[in-house]
RNA sequence: GCCGGUGUAGCUCAGUGGCAGAGCAACGGUUUCGUAAACCGUAGGUCGUCGGUUCAAUCCCGACCACCGGCUCCA
């Protein structure tokens, strides 16, 4: 697939943005109140800097922020003095107001201010729409609300400012960086307290702290370079445990596997019309001469003849290698759907500033295949990939998710979207089609297609309220014919096939981002790097004979499984476990070998008892076996 | 890439313009312990990198690198 490590979560945050007035008032008390906290900050602000210019203060998930422009920079040490001014509002107890002013009357507000944002903002709104203002105490604001009734509504104690950062004027790199200050707000002190608390709890999910923890990744800035992630063994484990569910799932489903190489020629791209719109996001290309030695270092010779030179590009996604592979051999329809798999590594210059754990690297292998179909068969494929979404969440017990069905917009045909109406149309009612059949909860984006065909793609929210897109799933019935596929139909004439572009895993990196905050480090017995270990009470010579018998088992039955043979006390060994996250320890001393059974205990979960030692291997096999 | 912050042992963090510190982990002993931490000892560092100020810089100044929080971007 081609648009793969995915996440354009942002979109749904500007709709908030974008409500009637209408819908505003509708808006529910928590948001009214932290909408009210970015006017008392503001007030505040202009309390303590009355030279401040000033943006926007909306309300988000976590609370408020608002933009301003000013010669002093914001740094945290000023947090107590402003929040102090806020309490001192609130306790002023001033009535928001609200008024309704014609354009010209908000305009010369604004202009005997100086405050030329506001005078932008003024402009966005559309002729014919009210021009509404709120005030409160001496601060006037245009906005169109909605807020509590007086700033005394909001609790002095139940405000908290989070932090100071920095953002583009509307958005756009190309205006001026304002200074956001970020703030929450809660009806009580105690929901903030509790709020705070689970803050730091979800500190410790961190996917980047756990795996520093559970030595499963690390990133090795100096040597390896920033963004490419190294998976350590116990890191290795999850991503050999997802590959093989991929392929027995993909094996199931009729796919093939196949593998490509890490790189292509300049030509690949600029046919797959990549190149040059995404040349940015790409490493730059190697260039070599055509005897092969590297073009740069070479100096050439005063009047020597130029030398051919061949630029290579690192892929930043699979799909024309794998078209590449349809173009192989000739193709009949027979042969489809042909449905090409491959867990490809694909490389794209993220800028420094986006890299982000796991969640957003630079290289990254993908869950990846093409399935190229006719028409007929396109409803059918695509129903399989949803289903094979589906099934992978059931595994995961992932049941926070959304799927987004980007579309195109008809009236740029021929510029954002290949000019293709007919089969915009009907690739897309094809997908919706299959979306309300297979009864997913769906919302629909108009504009936010890729350029060759509608997709779908997936977002989820992990379990400390990140949310990013993991999975997609794409139409493309444009790229084929850019590099002449066919094949020959039961009319003997040559046919372009559809293909759909899938990543139901999306890419090892993100995923596992994403599980490891998802189950806070404690995988499933399937999935844990360590699975079982065996803890001896003592030292004699038979326990330790049958302990290692056990490991010996298990081994043998690919479970992984490790000793803890040492002198320690039991309390220590199952510390140690526990914090290892072991899934599953068996301890036993003396009296379990004089019974035959192991003592079972489960990782955060205590003691299990004990059981026969054949059913407990048993047991442990099957779960593991059963993906439990 | 942009704005701001941070950078001291494997990890969590103290600290000072004049010989670099603790806890945990590691390693070596002692301990033989029944479900989340027995005891003693040892070792561990170019204080992110480079440059400047200074008799002297981990500390002050500058640049760079990396990471963190945002913004932007994400085929």
């Amino acid at each position: 697939m081609n648009q793969n490590d995915p996440s354009q979560f942002d979109a749904a945050k500007s709709d908030v943005q974008r409500k009637t007035l209408e819908q505003r008032d509708q808006i529910d008390e928590l948001a009214r109140l932290r909408h009210s906290c970015a006017h008392i900050l503001a007030t505040a602000v202009l309390r303590l800097w009355p030279d401040a210019q000033l943006d926007i203060g909306p309300w988000t998930d976590e609370g408020f922020y608002y933009d301003f422009d000013l010669q002093h920079r914001f740094t945290p040490d000023d947090f107590p003095k402003i929040e102090e001014e806020m309490r001192k509002i609130t306790k002023e107890n001033q009535v928001f107001e609200k008024s309704i002013k014609t354009r010209d009357e908000a305009r010369a507000h604004f202009e005997a201010k100086g405050q030329r944002f506001k005078l932008e903002r003024l402009a966005d709104i559309p002729e014919g729409e009210a021009i509404s203002f709120f005030q409160n105490g001496e601060f006037v604001d245009l906005c169109a609300g909605p807020h509590v009734m007086r700033t005394g509504n909001v609790k002095p104690g139940a405000i908290k400012l989070l932090r100071v950062a920095s953002a583009y004027f509307r958005g756009n790199e190309k205006n001026p960086q304002l200074q956001r200050l970020y703030g929450t707000a809660f009806k009580t002190k105690d929901d903030l307290e509790n709020w705070i608390k689970l803050q730091e709890e979800a500190k410790k999910r961190d996917h980047r702290r756990i795996g520093a923890e559970m030595g499963l990744f690390a990133f090795d800035s100096d040597y390896v370079g920033p963004g490419l992630a190294l998976w350590l063994p116990k890191g290795g484990v999850l991503v050999e445990e997802l590959e093989r569910l991929a392929k027995e799932t993909e094996f199931q489903a009729g796919y093939v596997r196949v593998r490509t190489p890490h790189l292509a020629k300049e030509k690949m791209y600029k046919t797959s019309g990549h190149l040059p719109y995404y040349a940015e996001s790409m490493f730059p290309p190697m260039e070599l001469a055509e005897d092969g030695a590297p073009a740069a270092t070479e100096a050439a010779p005063a009047g020597a003849p130029p030398r051919h030179v061949e630029r290579y590009y690192l892929k930043a996604m699979n799909c024309p290698h794998h078209h590449r592979i349809f173009a192989a051999e000739p193709r009949s329809y027979r042969d489809l759907p042909l449905r090409l798999a491959e867990y490809g590594t694909c490389y794209r210059y993220e800028q420094s500033g986006e890299l982000f754990g796991l969640m957003r690297v630079r290289s990254m292998n993908m869950n990846d295949a093409h399935i190229y179909c006719t028409a007929e068969q396109f409803a059918e494929e695509f129903r399989a990939v949803n289903e094979m979404y589906l099934k992978y969440f059931r595994i995961f017990g992932l049941d926070r998710y959304q799927m987004r069905f980007s579309t195109h917009d008809p009236s740029r045909l021929g510029q954002k979207f290949v000019n293709e109406p007919e089969l915009w149309k009907k690739t897309e009612d094809m997908v919706r089609q299959v979306l309300i059949e297979s009864g997913i909860n769906y919302i629909e984006v108009p504009n936010e297609a890729a350029f060759y065909g509608p997709k779908i793609d997936v977002q989820v929210w992990s379990a400390i309220g990140r949310e990013f897109t993991i999975a997609t799933n794409q139409v493309d019935f444009a790229v084929p014919a850019r590099f002449g596929l066919t094949y020959r139909d039961r009319d003997n004439t040559e046919k372009t096939p559809l293909c759909i572009h899938r990543a139901p895993l999306g890419t090892h990196e993100r995923f596992i981002g994403f599980l490891i905050e998802h189950y806070a480090g404690n995988f499933p017995l399937w999935l844990a790097p360590q699975q079982v270990r065996v803890l001896t009470i003592g030292e004699e010579q038979p326990l330790l004979d049958y302990a290692k018998g056990i490991v010996q088992e298990l081994r043998s039955q690919f479970v992984r499984v490790e000793g803890d043979f040492g002198s320690n006390p039991i309390k220590a060994k199952i510390a140690d476990a526990e914090k290892a996250r072991v899934h599953t320890m068996l301890v036993i001393g003396l009296r379990d070998l004089e019974a035959g059974v192991v003592s079972v205990r489960l990782h955060s979960k205590g003691p299990q008892g004990a059981r026969p030692k054949a059913e407990a291997i048993a047991g442990i096999v099957s779960d593991i076996r059963e993906r439990r």
